[in-house]
RNA sequence: GGAGGCAUAGCUCAGCUGGGAGAGCGCUUGCCUUACAAGCAAGAUGUCAUAGGUUCAAGUCCUAUUGUCUCCACCA
């Protein structure tokens, strides 16, 4: 046995993680003699560093993966990195300034270079620490969603659906966010609630007849006005609608049309319709053909269409255009006002509605089956509510926008032909024009939307399009777990996906987690600062302690919060495990042990195995829920509670006892359950247990075991009843002595009464150990006991314990109306219970004769309580 | 505007399909008892947000209210 006084496990767990991934522990076989069972992993972006968002989402799975592989699945966890089409080409981008470079001039070939070239040096960094962890990830599947696999799965997507007329290109309003300069999708942008103004605006009709007044949050925009419009059930404009109006600071002329959009009530029921910078104006211009003018770039600055304002940032455009129109006098009023702006989720800029020509995914034919799936549970969400925010979602989904104008990606698979115009989208790269013949053909600048290749992950990882082995055997997966903030970047579109490019469901379950956030409960966030960085963690209390701690009190998809007092507790638990484990282990030393089961049981022997066998088998029902709060907290107070207070002290006598026989029975029972311990506890805490594991003398891997089940030997119910008076009866002595203040190292002498002599009897080695107790007699009544005494009441006895001048009368005599008091209630709630008629007709018949037999055991407590307190008077 | 979560001990939270209120931390008292002071033992602390309802029985199910957090939509 080496192993030191404390856990120390940063002396223990990376070699360990190393030896596990040499020896290709992580690797499953293609074996259709074995089960499979699936995870991919949410593939973290290559900027990132390790969170403790992936902590928990990692450790989840790990525990799962670990479980399931020790019930003797092919268990395949198969690891990858997003490339992170946005974020990523970002830091380039910032990289390069800080050269006073822009990527025009190096261009996409050397950008891209560049791109690799940071991938290579720091895209792993996630990757080292999710091992650091103890992912048992298999990292010789390892993935990259720009890796050729993964590439060529994206190309035949892409390829297929457009064949299908499921992509189109073409004009929308589409999110721009013109610090990234590029197109987001509706998800990409968030909202964020701003003080601005509303200002009112007047629109002189051009006849000269005054003007109009119309209300706008972005003034702006005026220059790209083509209408203004009522709604057409509004008297007060009824006789306006056709009439022109003059654009202010323009020499444009705009009609004033009629549209149900307008609602009659709000602003002065006059809305500006500006077709190229809103959605909404969008869909009026295109029912009332207004023209669509565009009068900002890719970066914000007014344009040629801009009159006085070309060339000035939207900020400026946007001062300089109210002043303006306060000096001619066209301002009506400007209102305080507060409303949400959409902002890019990368950069957080304003993010600008524009008219553009992108790439778009038909949503409608995809969505549908997608939401019938799901319906009718052929995959479902745990927990099951936020199944409602996918179908909220879902249902009302808009075409997803798959264009970016970015580079690190994967570009668009279309050309265009410089002769003809013909648009080709090709699995390979075509040469030449199939209409014209021409090989003037030029390729689409820009890349895909990274969820778009995200979405094909779990089964582009597995081969896809080829029809591999492993797709073969590992396709469908049978689990996707993450957090609730990308259902909709990415759960919605793998099920999609999984659906249309395989004809099958990706994963039929999806189990939801929450978000870590910080002790008051706030997000994590870099600019916060409040975020804490896990590897610390890790480096400071161990890689198990974090996972303990991570699944200590969770419930799926609720949040946690998170701070880093939360790790001593499980330091501490983990530090009680490795003790207990010396225990066994130092004793153990050199001693040749029997055969676990090849003798009789002691009562305390069946006591902890019947109890270990419960536990194992309600860990295994909540591994099984993905309970894993529960899980947790079970093994937690089996060891700490269960094991080490009693079973440990319990096997002292033996083990410092004389018998060379009974010790060995001892240790064989210590020892076995010390291992079902491990093995149970090993899915959450790897390391530890690996190690401890070393130490008992088996070869191989712990994590290779077979995991503890559930065994009908171990039923022992009498004598684990009977047990749990003994231990009862251990913790009524210490209480007295507590109470009466009696020195823990003085012995005390005890007399027993009535018929719990049976079970004292047999067990009376374990109350002179852990109650301090020298002798033991039995009697047939009170008066057989002299001196002064104090005692205490059980159903089925009494114990005198004389003790002399330590014995206060008045004490003694409180502590025993105490006493009665609540055997009193409980006999007034056990009577109240029997006496209803509906409870002894309805109730369970168990549960109705368990409170007969207790309200019996209480009366009988009862009696003896008032008789001890009768003769203290 | 729509949808959902949460409200339990001083703090952070468990409590699964209804059947005598739990843990960790903190607090009080006593102990370095040969695995562990990162520990042991004995304690104290709760109108389970409020009001109704269903039921023999409600922290648990239903309705409403209050407080709080989140998501979706985005009316200029």
């Amino acid at each position: 046995m080496n192993m030191e006084k404390n856990f120390e496990p940063q002396s223990f767990e990376t070699s360990i993680y190393a030896e596990w991934e040499k020896n290709g522990y992580f690797t499953p076989e293609v074996d259709y003699s074995k089960p499979p069972f699936s995870i991919v992993i949410p593939p973290p972006n290559i900027t990132g560093q390790l969170h403790m968002g992936h902590a928990l989402n990692n450790t989840i799975q790990d525990i799962i993966v670990r479980h399931k592989r020790m019930q003797g699945y092919s268990t395949l966890w198969l690891p990858g990195t997003d490339h992170a089409s946005i974020a990523t080409e970002v830091k380039i981008v910032d990289k390069l300034r800080e050269e006073g470079l822009e990527k025009e001039d190096i261009g996409r070939e050397e950008f891209l270079k560049r791109a690799y070239e940071w991938k290579a040096a720091y895209g792993g960094r996630i990757v080292q620490q999710l091992r650091r962890l103890g992912c048992s990830l298999d990292w010789s599947r390892e993935a990259f969603t720009m890796d050729e696999r993964c590439s060529k799965a994206v190309r035949e997507v892409f390829v297929n659906l457009y064949r299908k007329g499921l992509i189109y290109r073409g004009s929308r309003i589409i999110n721009w966010c013109p610090h990234c300069r590029t197109a987001l999708s509706d998800a990409e942008v968030e909202y964020e609630p701003q003080k601005s103004n509303l200002w009112h605006i007047r629109y002189p009709y051009a006849d000269g007849s005054g003007y109009m007044v119309i209300a706008t949050t972005r003034p702006e925009t005026l220059l790209g006005d083509t209408a203004v419009a009522v709604n057409p059930k509004d008297s007060r404009y009824a006789d306006k609608i056709g009439k022109m109006l003059k654009l202010p600071l323009t020499d444009r002329e705009i009609p004033v049309i009629a549209d149900d959009y307008v609602e009659l009530d709000f602003g002065t029921g006059c809305v500006k319709i500006t077709p190229a910078h809103d959605p909404n104006d969008f869909e009026v211009g295109l029912r009332h053909n207004l023209p669509v003018i565009r009068i900002m770039d890719d970066s914000g600055v007014i344009n040629e269409n801009g009159y006085a304002y070309k060339g000035l940032d939207r900020d400026e455009a946007r001062k300089r255009i109210v002043s303006d129109l306060g000096e001619q006098g066209l301002m009506e009023k400007i209102e305080p006002y507060e409303h949400n702006v959409g902002v890019c989720y990368r950069c957080h800029s304003t993010v600008e509605p524009i008219v553009s020509k992108q790439w778009f995914v038909r949503m409608e034919p995809l969505a549908k089956p997608a939401i019938k799936v799901v319906r009718n549970k052929k995959i479902s969400f745990i927990p099951e509510r936020f199944e409602k925010i996918y179908f909220n979602w879902m249902e009302n989904i808009r075409d997803w926008c798959v264009s970016r104008q970015l580079w690190w990606g994967h570009q668009i698979p279309a050309w265009y032909c410089e002769e003809c115009g013909e648009v080709i989208v090709e699995k390979h790269d075509p040469e030449k024009c199939p209409k014209c013949g021409s090989v003037r053909l030029k390729r689409d600048e820009d890349v895909l939307d990274t969820w778009f290749s995200s979405a094909l992950w779990p089964f582009s990882t597995l081969g896809y399009p080829d029809e591999t082995e492993d797709l073969k055997y590992f396709y469908p997966t049978n689990l996707l777990v993450t957090a609730y903030d990308i259902i909709f970047f990415w759960v919605a579109r793998m099920i999609f996906s999984g659906l249309e490019h395989m004809g099958e469901i990706p994963f039929p379950e999806v189990l939801i987690h929450g978000i870590v956030r910080d002790a008051e409960g706030r997000k994590m966030s870099k600019s916060l600062g409040n975020g804490i960085d896990p590897i610390m963690l890790i480096d400071k209390y161990g890689a198990d302690a974090l996972r303990f701690s991570l699944t200590t009190g969770v419930a799926p998809g609720s949040d946690i919060r998170f701070s880093e007092d939360k790790m001593e507790p499980s330091r501490n638990f983990l530090n009680k495990l490795w003790n207990a484990s010396r225990y066994v282990l130092m004793n153990a030393d050199g001693i040749n042990l029997p055969e676990f089961g090849s003798f009789n049981y002691s009562s305390a022997d069946k006591w902890i195995l019947y109890k270990l066998n419960r536990t194992v088998k309600e860990v295994n029902a909540y591994l099984k829920k993905y309970e894993l709060g529960m899980a947790n907290a079970k093994l937690y107070d089996f060891i700490w509670s269960d094991f080490c207070d009693w079973y440990i002290e319990l096997t002292k006598p033996a083990l410092y006892g004389e018998s060379v026989n009974e010790k060995a029975r001892t240790l064989s029972v210590l020892m076995y359950v010390l291992k079902q311990i491990l093995k149970l506890i090993h899915p959450f805490t790897p390391f530890i247990t690996e190690r401890i594991w070393k130490e008992c003398g088996d070869v191989g891997a712990i994590m290779l075991e077979t995991y503890p089940s559930y065994s009908k030997k171990f039923l022992f119910t009498a004598e684990f009843r009977r047990f749990e008076k003994v231990k009862d009866v251990i913790r009524s002595l210490r209480n007295v002595r507590a109470e009466m203040g009696v020195q823990p190292s003085k012995k005390i002498g005890v007399s027993v009464c009535g018929e719990a002599e049976s079970y004292i009897r047999r067990n009376e080695v374990y109350l002179k150990k852990l109650a301090g107790v020298e002798t033991i007699s039995y009697v047939k009544s009170k008066a057989d006991v002299s001196g002064k005494i104090v005692s205490i009441a059980m159903a089925d006895g009494e114990i005198f314990i004389p003790l002399g001048d330590l014995v206060d009368f008045k004490k003694e005599s409180e502590r025993l109306e105490k006493e009665l008091r609540s055997v009193e209630n409980e006999i007034r709630r056990g009577e109240g219970m029997l006496s209803n008629a509906g409870f002894v007709a309805k109730a369970p018949e168990a549960l109705v004769e368990q409170e007969r037999r207790k309200l019996e055991e209480n009366k009988l407590k009862r009696e003896k309580l008032v008789k001890r307190i009768e003769d203290l008077k």
